[in-house]
DNA sequence: CGCTCAATATAACTTTGGGTTATGAAGCTT
DNA sequence: AAGCTTCATAACCCAAAGTTATATTGAGCG
């Protein structure tokens, strides 16, 4: 005996406003429409829901039990749309987020706390990945948004990059280094130091290569490598080691005074910081969400860094 | 946005069973008419359920949220249709029984213990009262089942009397009392006891009457009326009282060694006690239950009665 | 007791959509 | 690349939900 649960949700109503009319009512629906619909349920159930002859409708013992299934129902129903009505807006779901994990860790990462506040009902997935695997998860749909340091020019037309802030990376080191005390500091200067070097694979290590390569020191000494940022920052804050960083990740931590940035821009100056999204698919509401809440933010950060360090 | 309940349940049976075409044969459809379903609630919902192109049919974060509530849709309906199959095989449901006190107590409440034990899903609601007030409930259908004294000569046909015993009241007194020794007693030899006297308005009452006018005994003296059996047995018990009880009762209570019935019948010989109830209507699976389960112990019971007492 | 009013039931009809079978298209598998 | 499985589409039927209009029936009241 498999009853139909629209009828339940018409049951209920009608128990719950004490009546065919109100009921219909409750419902939006006209007061024939419910009456014949409890006809049909009753039909199927094979025994009355509701007390013949009273007035003020009274519902059996098997009606007052099955209404409350159907609240049960309604209740399932009402939780169902504000979930869809959430999705569309936007203020719940999950977002497949991935960037370079020192980025990340350093700038992203505080974006992402402030958003979880404001967002509380959406599920941020992050991962971690470098330009050519995280633009292949674009395409799989495996990823919603990627933070990648990228040439807008070549971004193909598959994908859609927003630029968040200018790409600079800085060679960073402890706040009371040797060098950081100089009032300039030359390329030759930091030949005697020993090296954090990032992943082999990462835009970072190709652009502290690439510097190093245009002062003609192909050899380097690496003193430590692989960690990630928290690893990376404890062992330059207890050494004299030197290493390259995004500008905007030496600048949040300036506030713990424990790093700071040599004067020597290096990179590729064509390079910036942005959001990468597919292009072809309409990005979900969530989606939107995250990227302009980022974008929101890094204005202001842009600013405050211009401001501080012109 | 309302959401068809019927949709959510299809959703939650795809995603348990993990396909479209194993979804439908939970759901004992056919496979196009789940994949039509989906694809309306896709377009109400106006966001995808389902991951495309993945053959392992994987559901969005929607979909498996919308998912979680078709299946507390699917269970509340579970719940209902099993609350109905319990209803139309009299296993669930509620029963309104009424009798004289006396006997309701002292028989009655006995016999329901036992039905509870074996149906524990009906409710009894069980209440008192003498034969015109019960008919007159019965018809109004206040009151599914009534068990009352009555010559079946006199019940209407509006009405159908299945009886369950002989109509047969005794003088009832303590087990040590004077009278009780003797092999013999006559109608003369009660006179000189008080009487505990059943409600005025008692079937047992007028017998107790009756019977005394036929000895020309217009005068009894009452020592205690009013109380329900209970009081009854504690007063009798605590003197040489005597009180008009049904033999029935007197006989359930001989097993505690207290009362015993004096061997003088009283009473109208044409008036039997049986379950009345009204006849036009196709009386409830629960209350024919209750009725069966009845006749059925009083069958027993009258059996033992008998042997005991020939 | 009958009148009136309000609530429910019925009627007649339209439209939505769920059910079917048959068939086409698209992924995995081998 | 072939074949099998699974999902999507098409074309159709019919149950039933929705509508408005109207009849019926209780409940309350003079």
């Amino acid at each position: 005996m498999k009853l139909d649960p629209r009828h339940l949700e018409i049951l209920a109503a009608i128990v719950e406003a004490g009546g065919l009319t109100e009921g219909a009512a409750l419902l939006g629906k006209s007061q024939p429409s419910v009456s014949r619909s409890v006809s049909l349920l009753e039909d199927r159930v094979g025994e009355p829901l509701f007390l013949p002859t009273r007035r003020p409708l009274q519902p059996t013992e098997l009606g007052l039990a099955l209404a409350q299934e159907g609240q049960r129902i309604l209740s399932a129903g009402r939780h169902a749309s504000r979930l869809v009505d959430e999705h569309r807006q936007g203020l719940a779901g999950a977002v497949r987020v991935a960037g370079t994990p020192i980025f990340m860790d350093g700038v992203i990462s505080n974006v992402i706390a402030e958003f979880q506040a404001e967002y509380p009902n959406i599920r941020i997935d992050q991962s971690y990945g470098y330009p050519t695997e995280l633009l292949s998860q674009l395409s799989a749909e495996t990823l919603d948004l990627a933070i990648l340091p990228m040439r807008p020019a070549d971004v193909s037309d598959e994908y859609e990059f927003r630029q968040i802030l200018p790409g600079r990376n800085v060679i960073a080191c402890r706040v009371g280094h040797p060098l950081a005390r100089k009032k300039e500091v030359k390329l030759e200067d930091i030949t005697e130091y020993s090296w954090i070097a990032p992943p082999a694979n990462s835009p970072l290590f190709r652009d502290l290569r690439n510097t190093l390569d245009g002062i003609g020191m192909r050899d380097f000494k690496i003193s430590f490598t692989g960690g990630s940022l928290s690893a990376v920052v404890n062992v330059l804050t207890g050494s004299d080691s030197l290493t390259v960083l995004p500008f905007s990740v030496v600048f949040m931590m300036q506030r713990q005074k424990t790093l700071t940035a040599l004067p020597i821009k290096i990179g590729d100056p064509d390079r910036h910081l942005g959001c990468v999204t597919l292009n072809a698919r309409s990005t979900s509401a969530s989606s939107n969400r995250v990227l302009d809440f980022i974008k929101q933010k890094f204005e202001t950060l842009d600013r405050l860094i211009c401001s501080a360090s012109g």
